[in-house]
DNA sequence: TTTAAATAGTACTAAAATAGTCCTGTATTC
DNA sequence: GAATACAGGACTATTTTAGTACTATTTAAA
């Protein structure tokens, strides 16, 4: 029905190695080499992790990343924020929705009611119950958008 | 941060126009031309939806399509999942999932949590409320999924 | 009883989004 | 100054979604 890419998964794995290494500086090598995951992949999460302030890091030799803030600080919400950006399901039901019909819209439609209770579904759940859910190593794999739809159409509405 | 197909979208503007129309057969042709959708499109939309029992059809001359039940009757999560397939957030949070580390897997993990949440929140909205989400003729577009994330991985977990 | 209108199903094509790679630059340690 | 590691962005490939077309079946009406 909803999903999270690949890659939001791929984070909170990544995410939980550095709650497992408590404060210690890991490189995005080494977390790569623990997760089983691709190090350039790896590394593009950690700098957007990085960009979101989730995780901070340190250059140079020696250098690596280590959370930004306890384990239980850090949110579903602010993690699916960080690496799918903070979009909404119509565009009118983001904050900053540039949807030109919008003064028309109903305010506080039921498209927005939805979403916010997603949201506050998700901001109720911290990385340290996501690591519960995910023994040591991805046990998880994405599910491949469905069967879907057949087919059928032209025009758009304008 | 989640999103709806566009087809999904267009579903509900289909079936609002089924729900205005009450009780009259309508074909896949006459809703496209109110809706201001493409009639292949269109077409396919009803064919899942009659598949998912949420509208009747009626073929041959004269055919068409009407409500299965009254809009009140009807939920957002009914037509996402018509739409979209009944897919779950990760492959574990389905009931019917093929997770190969399900054994392992914490029973009721907090992804699970999440998913039922989203579908309790989902199964709340009629298409009566959906409908006056969206005054007569489509208002919303579909967000583009967003800037997202940059790049970088090779191997997968397995 | 033939023709036309309409749904049912499925296969195919095109476009868009996601995932993954690479390269160049900058900071830091030894 | 050489090596290590993060920062940022451009690029490519893959997958998913959207849209089209075609064939079969059903029904009403001429």
């Amino acid at each position: 029905m909803f999903r999270i890419s690949k890659l939001t998964d791929y984070g909170t794995v990544v995410l939980a190695r550095l709650a497992e290494a408590d404060e210690e500086l890991l490189s995005a090598t080494e977390i790569a080499a623990a997760t089983g995951l691709g190090t350039p992949t790896v590394s593009k999460l950690l700098k957007q992790l990085a960009r979101a302030e989730l995780v901070t890091s340190e250059r140079g030799a020696n250098g690596g990343y280590r959370l930004a803030r306890a384990p239980g600080a850090i949110t579903a919400a602010e993690i699916i924020d960080a690496l799918e950006g903070p979009v909404a399901i119509t565009e009118c039901s983001g904050q900053d929705s540039s949807c030109e019909f919008e003064e028309v819209c109903t305010v506080g439609n039921s498209w927005q009611q939805i979403n916010l209770q997603i949201r506050r579904a998700l901001a109720d759940i911290s990385l340290t119950e996501l690591q519960k859910a995910r023994p040591v190593i991805p046990t998880f794999r994405l599910v491949p958008m469905p069967a879907g739809i057949p087919r059928g159409n032209k025009s758009d509405q304008h």
